[in-house]
Formats: structure tokens, C-alpha cells, sequence
DNA sequence: CCTTATTACTTATCATGTTAAGTAAAATCA
DNA sequence: TGATTTTACTTAACATGATAAGTAATAAGG
């Protein structure tokens, strides 16, 4: 197991559970082309439809930088479309393509695989229980 | 709050959780010149003496190739030292300077307000659930 | 022994993370 | 209305993440 001076620090901790999770993750979705990031982008745009880039980062978990990078990437590829806002021009409004619809549609069952699996591995209690305190750390009552 | 469709997905909890605790260390660390992963190098090596970078990489959470830019880095800063292990010319030996040794001691107590910071917001109980469930996360009994 | 793995890294390459600075448009305010 | 601030990005620069390939040294197998 892990060192003893790092296995209760929470930043570790997390760390350690996230790379543990991606571990299976990484190699399904680098089979279809996309990084974990962009998947994250395009699943985000097939449930929101049209958006602003503020709001893709938000709900994605990426800083705005990273997103210029990856929506650049993700439209030279044809998966996801931009334009500018007409009523307020400093938005680019974006939205998934019917390429990007199909490549999310097929790949879909794979992750509700690996959530199942998760949920069988840890148990539905335990990962219910996990999902409420990683959020309550986030309420900012401190 | 964040979106409904990504709230409950484990691996983007982890990410915003992971974000929202780091949020607070990052600029204390930024001023005393370390990235994260430089001070998560630094306390490893300061706790654990001599050792092989691969033993740094498991306890650090870092893959090889970061971890050998972090050191080369390091060591041009006169934080840590490397030389060649004897035994097994393989193997390169680290351990902290006496510089890096007062860096790390003159910012222990920072981390240990963070810590305790966090286990005030979230309650001691809660702080030890979550990382048993990370912990429980882990093993590979999948 | 000698060949063939395996180990412990290093290097290279590209994508993303992080911070700071820059830009254009909209909102606010005197 | 004109100056200032804020918003929504973009660009730049450097550090790290991630994968693959390369290298030297040890271990294993025949």
C-alpha cells in the first residue's frame, strides 16, 4: 500500500482514487480517439445542446485556457460547432455535432459499464456515501 | 451547484473535489516558490531519507517522466540531492538538502492548519469516512 | 556463459494544468 | 455620453500528465 505520511492527506487521497478510477477509463476512451477531457466536453454539450464556454468549463471541470485548446481540436475534427453570440458578442456559443452525437451515443453503454461496475465493486451504499461527502466538501460554509 | 448530468459521475466528483481543496494550498505554495508536486516531493523526501525515485514516484503520486523533470529541477535549486546507487547502478539514490529541509520545516505548520481547517468544515468523523472510502476504492479486489 | 527478459529510469512528443497578460464587448458609473 | 469596470474569452509561457520509445544495468532461462 501507500506510504503512511500520505495516506491520510486528503489532496493525496483524492488523487490516488482518481487515478485509480481512470486507470480503466483512459485506454477505452484513447481507442476512440478522445482524451478524458474532451469526452468530458462532448458529453456535456449532447445533454445541454447550445451553450457558452463559461458553462461547458463549469459543468466539465476545466479552466477556460484548456477549453480554447480542446474546443479548437474538437472542431477541427467536425465533433462540435462555434459561433458568436449575436446579442452578446463576447460569447462563442457551441454546440455538438451530428458526428460528435454519434461517436457519444455509441460509447455511452461503456461508461454506464464501468459505473456499474464501480457501483458492484464499492457497493451502492458505499458509493452513494462517497458522492455525498466529496460534495459536501465543496459547500462553502467555511 | 454543478450540473445534475456530472454531479453524480465519481471521476469528475473527484476532480472537483480535488479542486476545491487545492484551491486554498495552491497560492500559499506558489509563494514560496513550489508547485504542488515539488512540495509533495519535498515532504516525502523528508520523511523518508534516502530513496530510489520510484519508491518517490508510488508515495508522491507522479508518474516517472514528471517526476524526473521535478528532480532535475529541484536539484538546480539546491533542494534535493541524486547520485548513482552502488548496489544496483540502475537506481538512481535522492534525498533533501538542508535547504529543502528548511523549506519543507518553515511551512509544516501551513499544512497542518489546512488539514485542520478541513477537518473543522467537514467534522472529524466525515473527514475519516471519506478517506476510508477512498482508501476502500483502491483495492484491487475489483 | 550467453541470450532474453525485466527493471529503473530518461527522452520525446503532444495534451492539459496553471498563472498572467491581452483583447473586445458589455455593463456600470460619474 | 465618456471613462471605468467587468465579463468572456484568447494567447502566451512554463509545469505537469500521459503515452511511447530508448538506454543501461540487472535478473532469469537455457
Amino acid at each position: 500500500m501507500s506510504d503512511l505520511s500520505t495516506r491520510r492527506s486528503l489532496p493525496i487521497a483524492l488523487l490516488r482514487a482518481r487515478e485509480s478510477v481512470m486507470q480503466d477509463i483512459r485506454p477505452l476512451l484513447n481507442n476512440i480517439g478522445l482524451t478524458e477531457q474532451k469526452w468530458r466536453v462532448l458529453r456535456s454539450l449532447d445533454e445541454s445542446g447550445v451553450v457558452e464556454q463559461t458553462a461547458i468549463a463549469r459543468d466539465a471541470c476545466l479552466l477556460l485556457p484548456s477549453l480554447t485548446r480542446i474546443l479548437q481540436s474538437l472542431e477541427e475534427d467536425g465533433l462540435v460547432r462555434r459561433s458568436r453570440d449575436l446579442e452578446d458578442k463576447r460569447r462563442t456559443l457551441v454546440s455538438i455535432t451530428e458526428d460528435g452525437q454519434k461517436l457519444v451515443h455509441d460509447n455511452l453503454g461503456m461508461a454506464d459499464k464501468l459505473n456499474a461496475d464501480l457501483e458492484k465493486k464499492l457497493g451502492r451504499k458505499k458509493l452513494g456515501q462517497l458522492l455525498d461527502l466529496l460534495e459536501a466538501l465543496q459547500d462553502p460554509k467555511g
